[in-house]
DNA sequence: GCGACAG
DNA sequence: ATCTTGTCGC
């Protein structure tokens, strides 16, 4: 099937109905193993902007590269487009997935096959139908990928202890589907949850290896920040 | 049926 | 996500 193309054309159907069976199948393609070399790390986040009755996304990736211990910036890339489907919380891919594709398509291909871990702002398959927005980007993509938001969604989960570092299981369905983890002292927690080609288990690792000194992680954050700085300057 | 509900 | 300045607290 075609990911790429079903799922723009439910996109701009807005069809549910299909959108639902679309998540349903991409679940299934799920792989819930693997840790992942943290060499090349792309983090993306979008923004929006009104103009002329129309709504535009301004879709971000930012990639960082592992420098002996820590994460530089390398660079950034963007996209603008013209967005049809609404914010309906459990359908986000076929609002913010299509700026993904977007963004992802310029990125030259001698970059793109670097880049070993993706980092979304949004759920993976903590999500309804196991198929959040970091889980299509996994799968579209076949890098490994892992769905960091700043909400908690469905499900239950408490909240873990005050310190970096702990963490606390996400269960839904009865089952573990992420972790609420602290990535700062006495800051409010992340809920991480896998998009695909990684374990819950190497999930506080990797997202704790790339988050220091603010809560959100530096590539998502850098995404954030530039989505955020190219809408000000239109 | 009602309310909650990622960004 | 977006509309928005200063301000309080860890
Ligand atoms: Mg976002």
């Amino acid at each position: 099937m075609d990911y790429i193309n079903d799922m723009l054309d439910i996109s701009k159907k807005k069809d549910l109905k299909r959108a639902v069976h679309f998540q349903k199948k991409l679940a299934f393609h799920v792989l819930l193993s693997g840790t992942p070399v943290l060499d090349t790390v792309l983090g993306f986040d979008a923004s929006y902007l009104e103009k002329d009755g129309k709504e535009y996304i301004i879709s971000t990736c930012s990639l960082f590269e592992r420098k002996e211990n820590n994460f530089v910036f390398w660079k950034n890339f963007y996209s603008i487009d013209e967005v049809f489907f609404p914010y309906i919380p459990g359908f986000f891919t076929f609002r913010e997935g299509v700026g993904f594709i977007s963004c992802w398509d310029k990125i030259p291909l001698s970059v793109r096959k670097k880049v070993s871990l993706i980092m979304v702002d949004g759920h993976g398959i903590y999500h309804p139908h196991r198929a959040g927005l970091a889980v299509y980007i996994g799968i579209v993509t076949q890098i490994p990928t892992i769905g960091c938001a700043k909400q908690g969604f469905l499900g239950n989960y408490t909240m873990p202890g005050l310190k970096r570092g702990d963490r606390a299981p996400i269960i839904f369905d009865d089952e573990i589907v992420g972790i609420v983890l602290r990535t700062r002292d006495y800051v409010k927690p992340m809920w991480i949850s896998p998009g695909h080609l990684i374990s819950i288990d190497s999930l506080s690792r990797v997202v704790l290896d790339l988050t220091e000194n603010y809560r959100i992680p530096l590539p998502i954050r850098e995404a954030h920040i530039f989505s955020k700085k190219l809408k000000n300057m239109l």
